[in-house]
DNA sequence: AGCTATTGATAATA
DNA sequence: TTATTATCAATAGCT
């Protein structure tokens, strides 16, 4: 109900699906409320939200009801500490590994395997994904490059500089006595030492 | 909701009541179903009818759900004696959710989240594995683009062939007397009924 | 958190 | 119980 029809499936965006969290549990512990006054019934519901926090009703009491649902049920009083404990860390294992089912199912197909049992629908919404990841991928190369070949014109723009600076003394050498030569070439050896280090790392970390 | 507004109190014509629990309650059951599959959430709702039927709904498992509700508010119980037991099954369970992370970060990586870090090398790994995922993908669509045709293929032949045939029984019609038309028409609307049949579901499943 | 356009649920009825 | 339909209620998408 709402502007649009929503799909019976996990909402992804998280601020949506906590929104939604909220409102639909008021809703549903309204319902709750509702159904036990209107039709003089005995419920319990417990809700917990994927960060754990708990929010409850109970028309009479929470555990007077499920203990009531126990006895209904036959289970032989599975209040049993050792055994409700074994039974908790069970099922949340078998959790874990339905959630590592789920995920290694959606990496095949995000490969192009597994596919044949996928309808045109969900291999349209697949190929829109990928297309997706592909471009992004692309987008963060281009990036890339692009800041390294940025990183690579300013070193050469010193090495310009210098090269210009170089020169000029060079002429002045030309210009005037030759005194002072090994002074000099000294000096155009340091340049040239200052230029390579420009040079190290020019190569993009393929 | 419906026909008018209802006084939230309990009903008190019986077949009313009866017939306004057996709707809520499925809407309610229809509800929590929903909750936990568009939240992610964990849920547990139990409905004793007041003639003390039973129904439930559990995300997870009931007992499960009912034990971390009792943990939430109920006794710590901490000091278990089989305290190593519960050691041995969180190591278990931390490498579940150790395989879950990886399974996850990877998924991102192929919907081309979170790739600030990664490197050129693996952003171009990434990149093969995506287009090798379109490819198949496409490939699958392709395939199934082409079944659809062939078949229609088919059902169009089939039906050209039942059209001569029809053509050749109304040039008999013609060439000879006319006595029984009324047993040739009913022919006719018969082979019209089989042509419809093969003209149904010639959509492909989008 | 509020606001609506829409979808969904359901009370009355058969 | 099930189906129909007029109405009311819940809520999805936005701000």
């Amino acid at each position: 109900m709402g502007r649009g029809k929503v799909e019976l499936k996990r909402i992804e965006n998280p601020t949506n699906r906590q929104v939604t969290f909220s409102k639909r549990r008021n809703g549903l512990l309204k319902k709750a409320f509702e159904l036990s006054i209107l039709c003089d019934a005995e419920l319990a519901l417990l809700i917990f939200s994927s960060s754990g926090k708990v929010y409850q009703f109970a028309s009479h009491d929470m555990d007077r009801t499920v203990a009531k649902y126990r006895r209904e049920v036959g289970l032989p009083d599975s209040s049993n500490p050792q055994f409700r404990t074994m039974e908790f860390w069970r099922s949340e294992i078998e959790e874990l590994k339905r959630s590592i089912n789920t995920l290694e199912a959606r990496q095949k197909h995000l490969s192009g395997e597994d596919i044949l049992a996928l309808g045109m629908r969900e291999l349209k919404q697949l190929e829109r994904q990928l297309k997706v990841g592909v471009e992004r991928v692309r987008s963060r190369k281009r990036r890339i490059v692009s800041d390294h070949a940025t990183l690579l014109k300013r070193k050469h723009k010193q090495l310009q500089e210098e090269n210009t600076h170089l020169q000029k003394r060079l002429k002045e050498l030309d210009d005037g006595n030759t005194s002072s030569r090994g002074e000099i070439t000294s000096g155009i050896l340091q340049q040239r030492i200052v230029g390579e280090d420009l040079l190290n790392d020019t190569d993009l970390p393929l």
